[in-house]
DNA sequence: CACTTTGGTTACCGCAAGTAACATGCTGGC
DNA sequence: GCCAGCATGTTACTTGCGGTAACCAAAGTG
């Protein structure tokens, strides 16, 4: 029968996809992602051509390879700005849930965030750009659309929250990835700060003494 | 005599690294960040090992050439933080003089901060990452320094000022760079918005109706 | 038995980073 | 005036990557 035998060779195929993401993931989180379609090939057992046959390019299997993660962290970013509690709980939460996943597994962060700067070697780097803002982009976005629908913003709401969405995943983003460097402090030190932040504590803190204040 | 002569080579190495620097940058901002160091060096006049020479590798030329508009950008940024005027208007002026500064130059602002996603062919990429966060950085670590000198956070100032810079320039520059690629509202408009929510608007937004509340 | 389809390989191209070895011209000391 | 030395520049190479063409074999189907 030829749709059944369509259908078996579609899981196959399937089936083979998802083993080659695997191993591609394996040498992304050893070799960092200066890894290079070769060793892909290598550690899934096969050869290059392969593996163009299934993703077109590099490109395209870091996109595949990307989105697995990157789903994986809007799902738990979702829960936690969905969980029911007050709002400034559900920002924490949020905050948390970010730093968790990027604590946990930061070769994985980096490869996502800044695919280019692992490798030991030649730095070739994937192809980046492209791909590791997209990331940041439907984070925002997702956020965005969360804050608008809850939210009372008055009229322009839509471009308010827009901007507020780009601009709290950007924060997130931008000190997580400082504290990952550093360890400055505690995970959950740095969430309750950050949402201070966001609560207007800036705005409401007086100015030093001796200062033309800032 | 010895020294004169060894400071005029000085000079002339010093002339010449700059021709070459600006070569670089006019390469660039065609070409984009995927500018190869062979086109570099024909802009210039001269070949390959001459660049080598001057800058050790890419990333040498890469950072050189970073440092130039980091130092002009960061110097804007400085003015419109230390400017007379209260808080809540140095924010925004200081918002507003990145955006300024990206919405001016974007290829320059495409090259710092994403390298590797201008060129129009192979995307081979500059060094990136390693150099295009560092920029991020400086500007955190400088606003850090300004509002731990500047406005009271009471004990764990340091820590606090640290997590406020990065997450304030984190937020402005993802919030810049959506703004930058959608275009969509004013510059003004978005300054307001995000000093706004700096300012804690988020946290005295009422719950819109129908919802559990953000 | 020929015959297409499917999953595989080897061997290659083009191109960019980076380097080695060679050429040339200006310096100053003898 | 002539040779040593050094900066400047060149050609020609190596290596390693992304990507592709052409070939190969096994297995089901008339």
């Amino acid at each position: 029968m030829e749709t059944r035998q369509r259908t078996d060779q579609q899981r196959s195929a399937d089936y083979r996809r998802r083993e080659l993401l695997e191993a591609a993931d394996r040498v992304v989180l050893r070799d960092g992602p200066g890894a290079s379609m070769n060793a892909i090939a290598a550690e899934a057992g096969i050869t290059k051509p392969i593996l163009y046959r299934h993703f077109g390019d590099k490109g395209g299997l870091y996109a595949a390879l990307a989105q697995r993660h990157t789903d994986a962290l809007l799902a738990s970013l979702r829960a936690a700005l969905d969980a029911p509690a007050d709002r400034r709980e559900r920002v924490e939460s949020t905050l948390d849930a970010y730093l968790a996943a990027i604590e946990a597994r930061p070769q994985v962060y980096r490869f996502l965030m800044h695919p280019a700067e692992g490798g030991s070697q030649s730095e070739q780097g994937f192809d980046t750009g492209r791909h590791s803002i997209p990331l940041l982009r439907r984070m925002g976005e997702e956020l965005a659309q969360v804050v608008e629908e809850r939210v009372d913003l008055g009229p322009d709401s839509h471009r308010l929250a827009r901007v507020w969405g780009h601009g709290i995943v950007g924060m997130m983003h931008a000190a997580g990835d400082w504290w990952l460097g550093e360890q400055p402090c505690s995970r959950a030190e740095l969430v309750r700060s950050l949402a201070d932040l966001l609560w207007g504590r800036l705005a409401a803190a007086g100015n030093r003494a001796g200062g033309p204040g800032f």
